[in-house]
RNA sequence: GGCUGGGUAGCUCAGUUGGCAGAGCAAGCGGCUCAUAAUCGCUAGGUCACAGGUUCGAGUCCUGUCCCAGCUACCA
């Protein structure tokens, strides 16, 4: 059972808008949208934030290339995020910029409370820069006859360049962390995540820089190196202030979202953070920095941090750089976007890189949303109108049904992995119901009832109600169940059930979901059963094979 | 190199405190007909990476080897 809190606040990490959207960033965004609907058909007060990170050298790069101006170019890529995110119902309370205005004012107050902490001073940057990446890791670089070259640029010598730049005394945290990981080992999820972080604490904390020279295109940097305001007297920033580095800025989004600093009431409402969904990549930032920029503002640190894995291709991470992505529009055209969203969640686990390819996601599609549910529920309206007359049967009480009694474990374990963030185990433990359903129509034939109904045997009538009741209330229960994963769908076969739905497009108004996921919580309610029509139709594998596969994802 | 986690049926993975190797999908066969050629039942003979060891008995513990992945700080 979920824990009733009065709020629920969670996050996705914000998508850098140098480029356009693929699944697998996406795919972060689908399973926090899932979760914050889940809280709010329980009725808790729910506040999902997802968005763009839109500063950065590249970027004005970029848009330079593009010959437009950043503005025009994130403009550009945001409308792309919000087109894609559309498609597969993504539902945030509030899609940030990193460019709004709010943004910038939070950010820049973040630092001066560092500043006022003490805990940031002007200090040297160096190391190897590369004029396509800028500054590369020691680690990244490789010495050769021809001077230091990085990687991906074999053929630009790199440069040692000197920055002067403010850093953040991360290292005077290190203790805080340690303790503040030992002391809550639910903090960063999973486990293996949460081991690898705390055994970079424990290998030493060094200081990061969170400023850059003035590039044009960032927050100005609110500070000057002699400690006085970066703010001139016509509200303009003092360019030799410089902007501020990407984690000062991107990080904050999630205080800003939540009403920091300009609503204080908002803030304490919603600050800390229940959950930040995150991906591997950037563990260290969200669960290391983060904290500590929080605390040196005198801010609490978020209550949970979970890290999923990667969506792979062949084994390797899907990225636009290495082309093996697949296009949101694309997988919403083939799937549909209940489909789309449900085979992401299920195909690839939620706590690890997962391999999926076209073909996979094919295959769970048609095994389970359209042969097993879809059809599940087709069957069972198809026979409730031939047999009854589209009256819509009661459930028989729990004890006079095997589905009925094997309910309340299902919900249970569904309920539990969900808010485990174990996503595809939550469905999985939800599908073995289905194949319940799908079983139980088989033992009981109702069309072998129908005969005996005919022939007048006694009882049957009552038997055939009792099954159908059955079978419906089942269906009720999957569909609402799943709803947070499919929203676009729970509402249709209600609609087929003859029950309302009450929830709005994004979850929110409607009962508890948990009093709805009791068997035969509607059982004294008339209604009356719709026409059967398919949910999920099967997606033909010819079909597939023949055309309209991105070809990154196409069969090799 | 160091640390961590893995290598189990064609595919994706479960395997609790060591006790006759499991699930789903795919494939083959059979049944049923309410249903989206769906569904239900049966079938799968996998040296549980490899080699040793402990034990009455090891996928499950110990040692070694091979292979894979992650982490090992400033990329958003």
């Amino acid at each position: 059972m979920p824990d009733l809190r009065d709020r629920f606040y969670i996050t996705t990490s914000i998508a850098y808008a140098n480029n356009r959207p693929g699944l697998h960033t996406l795919y972060e965004v689908i399973g926090a949208d899932a979760l914050a609907r889940w809280y709010r058909m329980c009725g808790v007060p729910t506040r999902f934030q997802t968005g763009t990170d839109e500063h950065s050298v590249n970027i004005a790069m970029r848009a330079a290339e593009e010959g437009r101006s950043p503005r025009d170019f994130v403009d550009a890529q945001v409308a792309l995020f919000r087109a894609a995110e559309d498609a597969l119902f993504i539902s945030p309370d509030r899609f940030i910029r990193t460019t709004d205005a709010d943004h910038v004012r939070a950010a820049q107050e973040m630092v001066r409370r560092a500043h006022a902490n003490g805990d940031i001073y002007p200090g040297i940057y160096e190391g190897w820069y590369c004029p396509n990446e800028g500054f590369r890791n020691a680690t990244d670089v490789t010495e050769t006859a021809a001077g230091t070259i990085c990687p991906n640029h074999p053929d630009v010598p790199l440069q040692w360049l000197s920055e002067r730049n403010w850093f953040f005394r991360l290292s005077a945290y290190q203790e805080r962390l340690e303790r503040w990981f030992e002391d809550n080992p639910d903090l960063v999820q999973p486990d293996h995540r949460r081991n690898e972080m705390l055994g970079f604490i424990r290998g030493g904390l060094e200081d990061f820089s969170i400023s850059r020279p003035d590039s044009g295109w960032g927050i100005p940097f609110p500070i000057l190196p002699d400690g006085s305001g970066a703010q001139l007297a016509d509200g303009s920033w003092d360019p030799a202030g410089g902007t501020i580095y990407v984690w000062y800025d991107a990080l904050i989004n999630y205080i800003t979202g939540a009403g920091f600093p300009d609503d204080p009431a908002a803030f304490a409402r919603w600050w800390p953070a229940d959950l930040h969904v995150i991906g591997k990549d950037i563990a260290r930032f969200h669960t290391i920095f983060w904290p500590a920029m929080l605390w040196s503002a005198g801010l609490e640190a978020p209550r949970k941090v979970w890290v999923h894995g990667w969506l792979l291709a062949q084994g390797e991470r899907m990225s636009k750089s290495r082309g093996n992505f697949l296009e949101p529009i694309d997988f919403v055209a083939a799937f549909g976007s209940d489909g789309a969203r449900y085979v992401a969640l299920r195909e690839a686990g939620f706590d690890r890189d997962s391999d999926v390819s076209w073909d996979v996601f094919t295959r769970r599609y048609n095994a389970d949303l359209a042969n097993d549910f879809g059809n599940f529920v087709n069957r069972t309206v198809s026979m409730a109108g031939r047999y009854l007359g589209g009256e819509r049967p009661a459930p028989r009480d729990a004890a006079e049904s095997p589905l009925g009694a094997a309910w309340p474990a299902v919900r249970d374990q569904f309920v539990a992995k969900l808010e485990g963030c174990l996503l595809h185990e939550a469905l999985a433990a939800l599908w073995e119901f289905v194949g319940a359903g799908n079983r139980f129509v088989e033992a009981e034939q109702p069309w072998v009832i129908a005969r005996a109904v005919k022939a007048g045997e006694e009882g049957a009538a009552e038997r055939m109600r009792g099954v159908l009741g059955d079978l419906v209330e089942a269906c009720r229960l999957v569909a609402l169940a799943v709803a947070p994963v499919m929203p676009g769908m729970a509402p249709r076969v209600m609609q087929q059930l003859g029950h309302e739905y009450a929830y709005d497009a994004d979850g929110n108004g409607g009962p508890a979901i948990l009093d709805e996921l009791r068997w035969g919580a509607h059982a004294g309610e008339a209604g009356t059963l719709a026409a059967a029509v398919p949910l999920f139709p099967r997606i033909e594998v010819e079909t597939v094979l023949d055309g309209e596969v991105p070809e990154a994802m196409g069969p090799a």
